[in-house]
DNA sequence: TATACATAGGTCAAAGAAAGACAGAAAATG
DNA sequence: CATTTTCTGTCTTTCTTTGACCTATGTATA
């Protein structure tokens, strides 16, 4: 298992179910893992970012910290939150793969609906010899249609 | 024996019976074979694909693997069929709604799922103006990759 | 109060680790 | 001997880890 997997495991432990936001020291946590500090920055900058519904804060000088709150909405916020915000015209397949895992992880959507999401948006789903902007846009609107089909859903 | 034919059988042979699922470390095996790398990607792309029963994914970088799932017996036979016979390489989107629909007639999706794919393969998923042709490669992509990840479901 | 020092966290680039793609050589097959 | 299958090597892409340097904040001190 990679240290990130590690951190990022032992961060989310901390966090627990009820709770949803923790303070770390960078270094100690450092320290305790037995790295450098940035892997810290790098494991929150690849896990817990807002698209993995997580939004950070920090504090440096004597007595400083980094906060990590985990942001919580209802499925329909989250839903037209991606749909009017977060996914616009163009998506990347990394950021969209990061979303549909998201939709699992908050109970949106089931683990095998996310994974069948994240499937559509994935880069075989779009191996053509086409510029990465062109399949973007597509990607984007592929994802705009099956989270509409899942709106549909919640209203019934 | 051909090298391919032993790696066939270890890995196969890692498999075991209840085991449906299995990792490994690219490079591990290379070196334990003494052979390149590379003959392990050979190995997985002529004994290892769908029409066999496998679907693989891996991850790149340090801590990286590949991951090799067994699709259930029962569903093998119409997951190539569907994939080669049913879609190949281009599909219209009429059709890929039929067969959405057949599909959960037919009880291999649920209602909701097949209404999420067919969302993902309508014709509002692909409204860019490219010609029609392109459209239905894309869309035979992004059906077979759904199908990948339906046939990865409940292993085991 | 202005300055200096200590204590944090932030940024970024380079190195390392692992898998993918693909072309071409070697071997087996008919 | 031609063709197909197997195998190797090289280059690329992706993800992780480390380290060197930078910036912000708190505290002590002239």
């Amino acid at each position: 298992m990679r240290l990130s997997d590690t951190i990022e495991a032992f961060i989310k432990e901390m966090m627990g179910e009820e709770q949803s936001e923790v303070e770390i020291k960078r270094n100690e946590l450092a320290e305790f893992f037995h790295c450098a500090p940035s892997q810290i920055n790098y494991v929150l900058s690849t896990r817990f970012t807002p698209d993995h519904g997580y939004v950070t804060s920090s504090q440096r000088g004597g007595g400083g910290y980094i906060r990590i709150v985990q942001v919580r909405r209802s499925a329909q916020d989250q839903l037209s939150y991606l749909l009017n915000e977060r996914i616009g015209t163009a998506i990347d397949a990394q950021s969209a793969q990061i979303l549909c895992r998201q939709l699992a992880q908050s109970g949106v959507l089931s683990l095998e609906d996310a994974r069948l999401m994240a499937a559509a948006v994935s880069p075989p789903a779009f191996s053509v010899p086409v510029p990465e902007q062109a399949k973007n846009a597509l990607r984007a609107k592929v994802m705009r249609a099956m989270l509409l089909a899942v709106a549909q859903r919640e209203e019934a």
